[in-house]
DNA sequence: CCAATAAATGAATGCCATTCATTTATATCC
DNA sequence: GGATATAAATGAATGGCATTCATTTATTGG
């Protein structure tokens, strides 16, 4: 890619009133969109994320991005693709698959429990659709098959890793007093016990302990399949 | 051949004009709100759910739903409040903590596969908002702890549990095809294999075997912590 | 040089959630 | 038993949103 990208700079970029007809160089690309997008989301969050302030965030009308992208959706993968190429692959072939794992999984979690809105759709979009995401799983594959994972389990490992991630990614995202019973806690009292008591642990962290504790199990429990 | 009956029942209820002002008996409640609206994703799907169709559908304006919810998403939670109690928890006292915990995640997997745009609300909504959720934590919490299970664990083991069953409801929906990598097959032949090598095993369900797979290794994993 | 094309504009369009003033039967209070 | 407050409905805005379309015009390829 030669053409270092414009229109993705920091400046509000206010109506620039440019005229009508095809420019001596494009304004927008996928790549100028998908960073403006990211950008527009730091600041301002998901519910900012709309077709015309995204526009105005690249200075142009909002029927402009049309002519790159298919719909609001459409920019909604290229953004994950964009974060899965984010994702940290690099332990798988450099080291034990137990950690390899275990950095895959945290640093998965950590990139998309700030994108929550997107799991909706990584979850069920064909991988023909979203090249980076494919380069990750080709890792993980990989990795897998060299740690002597049997391969007619591997795809299935994957996905139930995947899943545990996406929910994971949601808990880091609820509020600190979502298991407050409020009112209601004298009426279960189990419940309330157990709540009490991981508070009384102190961790900075619960939903890390959470994590924690599940992808152990999973990864000790995948690792007995292995030859 | 127009029912006299309107709200919940199966008659699409047209537009009854009603007069305005405090009728004998309130048309609408939150129960039967609830019930129209499961009513309603069930024949057009969460994108036919839309406030006005909720409200013909229970042969109302729009505007008088909002003196029963305060806004669409009162809506959803409700609707995952009621679907929460739809769990089948019946096990946690009556089986083996292994074959209970099975039961729960295998239901609460298959309650919500259905239902996965409640997904992001229920997986951060404060419990205090969601009474038949809380009731569901309670056997479970409950069933954890008579099966000997250290009590400063059990939360954060059901939210392991409910992370990984909520990232598998969505693949439920995922399209068959979703790892197909089509001209990109090349690319990635690592992942190809693996992929090519799981169709020869021709499960029905793909989804239930990761399901399954991942399920098992968490249960085995918790179930060492029990005393 | 001319025709086709790519990339922009701005003005609709239609859907959607939500608000508000208004109406009026019922319930409550004196 | 009459006055009054209240609950629950109506229908007409309102504003935000994604998306479409006719139009414009500089560049490119034959």
């Amino acid at each position: 890619m030669p053409a270092p990208t414009p229109a993705t700079s920091a400046t509000p970029a206010r109506p620039v009133r440019r005229r009508a007809g095809r420019p001596t160089a494009a304004v927008l690309d996928q790549g100028g969109i998908t960073t403006a997008a990211l950008e527009l989301i730091g600041t301002k969050g998901y519910n900012g994320l709309t077709m015309a302030a995204l526009a105005r965030s690249l200075g142009v009308a909002p029927s402009a991005l049309y002519n790159h992208v298919s719909s609001k959706d459409d920019v909604l993968i290229l953004l994950m693709d964009h974060l899965a190429a984010m994702v940290d692959v690099s332990a798988f072939g450099s080291e034990p698959w137990e950690s390899a794992v275990r950095r895959w999984a945290w640093s998965y979690r950590d990139v998309f429990s700030e994108h929550t809105p997107l799991i909706p759709i990584i979850a069920v979009l064909p991988v023909a659709n979203a090249p980076k995401t494919l380069a990750m799983y080709e890792s993980v594959t990989a990795g897998f098959r060299e740690a002597g994972f049997p391969e007619d389990r591997i795809i299935s490992a994957i996905v139930a890793l995947e899943a545990f991630v996406f929910g994971a990614a949601y808990d880091v995202t609820a509020p600190d007093d979502i298991f407050d019973a409020g009112s209601l806690a004298s009426q279960v009292p189990n419940f309330t016990a157990a709540v009490d008591r991981l508070a009384l642990e102190q961790h900075d962290r619960p939903t890390d302990v959470a994590f924690s504790l599940g992808l152990e199990a999973l990864i000790s429990g995948f690792g007995a399949l292995r030859a």
